[in-house]
DNA sequence: CCGTATTTGTCCGTATGTATG
DNA sequence: ACATACATACGGACAAATACG
């Protein structure tokens, strides 16, 4: 018997239905981690943690291990988990796939694209420059989102949407302060528009090309910031 | 208390005291999937698997859950896991994702070759060239696998490494009979070439395009074999 | 449709080794 | 070196869901 179960997706809030208890508390301290409320390098004592969610530590431990597996927590032997730390030098790297599966989206999505698609990414960009015009750093940061997952989504490969957030995930465990400045807004939003201005050429190639390159821009953007920060760096 | 001590039952028990058992047990089973000793949609009962390799349930549990998060194994509620089976579909997609990281690996490495590089990859060129003359099937794959490593190894990009193995690795998953045919060596290593001379040019974009073509036409043949086994594929 | 057996999911108690003070 | 704390792992137990007859 074959099966194509899909997976335990489902709702990620509240006391819901309870699949496998490890899942759910693998949801529920993904997003401990990613809303910052535990930070990079926070050690993860597992009868506290255990006892923070009511379970046991049977499935605390799985739950662990799952997000071992996804890159947001280490494990030292006999040492204890830790959330994931991600040092600069290794966001670089992170930056470097996530500018190549973003590529792809644009190259796969060059073959996919309609008209009204087009249409809605005109209205993205125009909302974003009344934004960044207005200098609404909020406001064009969630706008800004939406039209990354729009395009991501787009492009018809389940598996790259998936791996796109992850990286973008990983990233989010280097911390570094002051990541977007207004005068960058407009900058970005250029780049946008070459990358729509791409899909409507209908060329795969320039169109991968300019989102591969926006992404490498932002790795740039950090890379200045992480340089201002700190004088040295360590591997 | 009956049981004390019976079991090195039919397997590979080393003594190898490194590291979590979890983290021991994922390995071997990640081995028997890749391998084909368990093969895709093969059920993981708990108990008898626990007994095979002389552990509780717990760890076993826990490796299961990080073959989980890696995509090897899938989960239905209470209802056991399995190993995980990847429709062609599902191949195609992997093999784009496949194609932008591998892609990427050309990108990276176009800075960073030497000529001291690029001699040892003449040298895998001419070894293929040999092995295809005399239709060493075998001998040909296996200086392929050595010439896809060294390349990706040597972009400098380690979670790259990751990524790519983790995809390949996704791709055994998907049962397909006869992938290589004795005409395709010669096509292949066409395409290795200009691989390689992508890199010798200096041309970032011409590398980055000539690996990611790479992929992209061992997609399509994939593809044609695929349709050649079953006439239609469910979506 | 119902009863039973199997299996998963979960919890608890405990033993052992390792790291830390 | 000693003692404490903790991660790791084992084994048993039970509830719940599922599969099977």
């Amino acid at each position: 018997m074959v099966f194509s179960m899909d997976q335990v997706s489902a709702g990620d809030n509240e006391a819901d239905r309870s699949g496998p208890l490890s899942a759910v508390l693998e949801q529920q301290i993904e997003h401990l981690i990613l809303s910052g409320e535990l930070g990079p390098g926070v050690r993860l004592n597992e009868i506290p943690l255990a006892g923070r969610f009511g379970t046991s530590r049977g499935p605390l431990r799985e739950a662990l291990r799952g997000l071992q597996a996804r890159g947001l927590v280490v494990v030292g032997a006999n040492r204890g988990m830790y959330v994931r730390a991600i040092s600069p030098r290794e966001a670089l790297e992170i930056y470097d796939l996530r500018a190549a599966v973003f590529g792809l989206a644009g190259r796969l999505l060059t073959d996919r694209v309609t008209d009204a698609m087009l249409d809605r990414l005109s209205g993205f960009l125009n909302e974003m420059d009344r934004l960044a015009a207005a200098r609404d750093l909020e406001g064009y940061y969630h706008v800004n989102l939406d039209f990354h997952e729009f395009l991501v989504t787009s492009a018809g490969n389940s598996l790259l949407v998936e791996q796109y957030k992850s990286l973008v995930n990983k990233l989010h465990l280097c911390r570094t302060r002051g990541l977007v400045q207004a005068g960058g807004l407009s900058v970005s939003n250029r780049e946008h528009r070459e990358m729509v201005d791409g899909l409507a050429s209908g060329d795969r190639y320039r169109a991968q090309e300019a989102f591969f390159r926006h992404v490498e821009r932002a790795k740039l953007r950090f890379w200045s910031t992480v340089e201002g920060q700190q004088g040295i760096i360590q591997s």
